[in-house]
DNA sequence: CCTGGCGATTGATTTCAATCAACGAAAGAC
DNA sequence: GTCTTTCGTTGATTGAAATCAATCGCCAGG
């Protein structure tokens, strides 16, 4: 579970720009590529935090467990998300493939080194960090106050927005998956489907139900209350 | 509800020691304290954050609402703790005295330009905030995952390691707030209470019940979950 | 090819918390 | 001080989602 074969690339790292780093900070930084087989741990809560992680293609889970086992998935990581990044040092959640998942890997250190000398990156680090925090905000709410109906419409707004490939959004996670980020069972996610389905609200592609096409946003939204 | 009349106090602020502020950092930022009467808005969601609170005496509620009415609170600021804080401009909850509540008002303006020389400040506005992310991320669990009587257990130790004094847990809020803090209704949370004390987990203090004494924390703990 | 297992749907039933309702006690208003 | 309102508790009932259960289809593996 522990092991990590990171391959270390040619120089020039590229996914750094998204930490914002200037071309004036080109310091030596160890980036690298792993790739996680389908279920397989990232990371484990409270393991200290070595790397911060990239999804570059795949999806991730981050989740916590409790000691009876029900789950809650705090966020979903999906290709160009960056995830793992602890301000202290350990992991408050555990991350895991939900499909095969190739990552950038950064060493935490070497980040944080840059971010004492380059303002920019420190900004952006704290940028991430708040949009952590705003989803959060906005997940309280979803899990404390509204109905299944209205968090599975909200769940298929945000994949809308995050993954949809030529007007398909192409889910990698299982129904159970979704139940356990929206606070559900898997059975109740289903119903909400299948009835957002009669209501010609979605259409399912092909014979698969996991790719699933929009067919009337604006209802969507409207069976999802805003804040 | 937007009349702030600031009064404008002596030289040497004090509280910005909470901001990790130095001693070769004694910019002259403003700072100010204002009361806010029982039940009245400090500031409201989206709203421009002009300042950043810290609250001196009393007691404040943040939450959001759906536009039925439906409410969640975020979190319960207490003594001592600062809140408001938002790394971009807008303010993402409603912020209300729940009793009659002094603050000290930092000017978010003046604290980032602190913050943009005195590197201990900056650091400590992002342990701040990375630790109302990890707030945050609790709450998802408790809110997604528990049941009432886990909530209400948790809620019962997150209060008594916030505000006991004399081992006595003051609630400066109502069954209400509790409710919306915890997902819950007021009579569930009332119900959990009642069970609580036929548990002999707690007890009321003179005849009112928002004085609560913990009587036996261990099994408090072991009805609350861990994670 | 068959077979076993997983994922998803759908139906039947249960359950926990919400809702509806009544009451008593404390806190505010005047 | 009295009146009114708010707060909290408790009981009865309902209801939304959980649980239990059966079935179907699709892969993956032998």
């Amino acid at each position: 579970m522990f092991v990590r074969i990171a391959t270390e690339r040619s120089p020039r790292p590229n996914s750094l720009r998204d930490f914002g780093m200037t071309c004036s900070s080109n310091t030596i930084v160890s980036l690298s590529e792993f790739t996680y087989k389908k279920g397989t741990e990232v990371y484990g809560e409270k393991e200290p935090a070595e790397y911060v992680y990239q999804v570059k293609v795949g999806a991730v889970r981050s989740y916590k467990l409790l000691t009876d086992g029900r789950r809650q998935i705090g966020a979903f990581h999906l290709p160009g998300d960056i995830f793992g990044l602890e301000n202290d040092g350990a992991h408050r959640f555990t991350a895991e493939a939900i499909i095969d998942t190739t990552v950038h890997l950064i060493k935490r250190q070497s980040l944080e080194m840059v971010a004492k000398s380059d303002v920019m990156v420190a900004k952006n680090l704290f940028r991430m960090t708040t949009a952590n925090l705003h989803h959060a905000e906005d997940h309280m709410l979803l899990l404390g106050r509204k109905t299944s109906l209205e968090r599975v419409a909200a769940f298929l707004l945000e994949m809308d927005k995050r993954l949809t490939a030529a007007g398909v959004i192409a889910l990698p996670m299982s129904r159970r998956d979704i139940a356990d980020y929206l606070g559900l069972t898997l059975e109740t996610v289903s119903r909400a489907l299948s009835r957002l389905h009669e209501l010609g609200v979605l259409g399912f592609v092909g014979n698969t139900q996991r790719q699933i096409v929009l067919q009337d946003r604006a209802k969507l939204a409207s069976l999802d209350l805003q804040s």
